[in-house]
DNA sequence: CGGCGTAACTTTACCGATTGAGTTTCGGCT
DNA sequence: AGCCGAAACTCAATCGGTAAAGTTACGCCG
């Protein structure tokens, strides 16, 4: 036992005793000198600053939890049935710009997945009996959604993406979808369309309503034909609305589609039944994706940044914590014309 | 001051004090109870874990981990450039895989996002510096990759997925690129094909080379022309390699792409360029999807269940914890059949 | 019947960092 | 010269759980 002198740690981790046996002081120094806190001389903290340096010393995540500190962490679930998993471009792009935002402040996100809402709940009190968590982000809030009711009742820190709550702990990042409906039908206005069909994804979500409430304004402030069908985001349905859309004798000179998964579905469909696009039907997906760009017809496509949204979702989540006042500043969205939208025929 | 008494815990987080309190014994026995060590009798340990029960408590994890315990934890880092990042259905599908498998072992996921894999290592320093986890998969094996090289380094237990090193601390999830090449190869050659491109992903990528290699011994082997092009999974890439391969004289009549968004824009530049599908050419997808399924026409693809692997991989990565020799399990993968390949023309 | 083994607990130290309560030292002021 | 105050540290307790080292008390055996 020859190396345990002057500061030689036993192994890989470095502690701030460790620092503090080299530089000459106690580990409370150390501490102080670290963290930026009165009670050692400038030359004192500058050396033990130093010597943390070199020593490789990193803060000891685990003890930090222990003392009371926020553990710099987002919890996020995401809840998908298995069929559909996967098949969005929505989540990634979402993650990434929650990710980007998170990890420039400090902050990592602990991520699950779940089939269902109660098991995500489940997920929840976990880690909040866990302290492994200082706030959760809630994906594709439903209409009543049990999952708002029990994390308000908790108070952590939450903040619901598409949403329209708000309360101490609790914040929305609201996504305007009534103005991206907007953006959408006069998109197929100007280019005359009178009959439009719209295939929804689920309509126990929350913002899909808030889209067929828009919808359906429209189409009375406009005078328009118009008429909603529930696909559940799920590919086989988004082809049976089709079908049954223009299997009727006077059907939609336009589609719009919920998520580009649906849209592409739908297309095959109508290429199926001979229709042609734009042709005999113009198609819209709310979703673009890389994929709408290089199909044949490519794809025109509502175009709602979802990078930004998580950006923004994260940002909300860091003003939360720091008590700081929600921003406001709203994701815009616009259409992106391609070639699959185009006057009607006749 | 009047609710200090027997065992009221004084806000929401119950600690072992508090149950000890309750049941008339210290902390230390409350201990040995819940961890189901000997030193308290049956009786006691019974009451205990009532009484644990009762006040609903939960481990601290910080303090465990603080113990020098697992933190219980996998990390992933996802690094993708930001163009393609979310477009590919495999990673979500992965990710679902791994996630079943950690859940039900009670362990959790880490997950960042990163666009260089220099980040990447530097996410897996701050972890293990932090000891945040316990070990790390690593997806996307580049040839003489940097990152398994500094995991290697570090000793922390590493699965590399689609890798073929081995080590103490390191063990690969193999994916058997080659053989998957043969079904892909021999579901073309069974059609008739003599003439076969194929448009890969990032040639960087050790699996990819493993496919390329394959493609090059089963044309040798067989005395067909082959010939492949590189497009780093960019679907403008896909689209230009088409073109590119499509445009020769005497051009493929059958394409393999590396993944379904590039096979999905590879489609489109043959219908943009007049180009029959299956007539004209056949087309295989190096990934399956609900798109495929829906595309018009369906597009033939190689299932290779990312879900499955994802499972595996964790699977792995809890044997290497555990000390167990790995399994030797390999996902299979098979062709789907569907509308996109057929004989060729003449 | 004295001693010994052991079951059933309690005590205490510890993990790494933080923090309020001491302690020492030194400069300045009267 | 003597006292005060503050700067610069040290000391010790703390967070929640674990584990090694005591401490009882009781039953059994020679």
């Amino acid at each position: 036992m020859v190396a345990r002198e002057a500061g030689i740690p036993r192994s890989g981790r470095v502690t701030i005793s460790d620092i503090a046996r080299r530089a000459g002081v106690t580990s409370g120094a150390v501490s102080l000198a670290i963290n930026g806190k009165p009670g050692v001389s400038d030359i004192t903290r500058a050396r033990i600053l130093r010597i943390a340096d070199e020593m490789r010393w990193r803060p000891n995540h685990a003890a930090k939890t222990l003392r009371g500190q926020s553990p710099h962490s987002i919890g996020l679930v995401l809840t998908r049935p298995e069929e559909v998993v996967g098949e969005e471009v929505f989540f990634t792009k979402f993650l990434a710009g929650v990710q980007s935002v998170l990890s420039q402040r400090g902050y990592s996100l602990q991520l699950q997945m779940a089939t269902d809402l109660a098991s995500e709940t489940a997920i929840h009190a976990d880690w909040i009996a866990d302290g492994r968590v200082d706030g959760i982000l809630v994906l594709d809030p439903r209409v009543d959604d049990p999952r708002v009711t029990a994390l308000l009742e908790l108070g952590l820190p939450a903040v619901i993406v598409g949403g329209d709550q708000d309360g101490a702990a609790l914040t929305s990042v609201r996504t305007d979808d009534g103005q991206f409906m907007r953006v959408v039908f006069d998109h197929l206005l100007a280019l005359g369309h009178q009959r439009i069909g719209y295939i929804t994804g689920d309509q126990s979500f929350a913002h899909i309503r808030r889209r067929i409430a828009a919808f359906t304004d429209y189409t009375l402030e406009s005078g328009i034909w118009g008429i909603t069908l529930a696909a559940d985001f799920v590919p086989q349905q988004a082809k049976d609305a089709t079908q049954k859309l223009m299997s009727s004798p006077k059907g939609p000179t336009a589609l719009i589609f919920d998520s580009e998964v649906m849209a592409i579905a739908g297309m095959a469909t109508l290429s199926e039944l001979g229709f042609a696009v734009p042709g005999d039907v113009s198609v819209l997906s709310w979703e673009d994706s890389a994929t709408c760009r290089v199909l044949h017809p490519t794809l025109t496509a509502l175009n709602r940044d979802a990078a930004a949204l998580g950006r923004q979702a994260a940002t909300g989540m860091l003003r939360l914590l720091d008590r700081e006042p929600a921003d406001e500043p709203a994701v815009v969205a616009s259409v992106v014309p391609r070639e699959s939208t185009a006057p009607p025929a006749s």
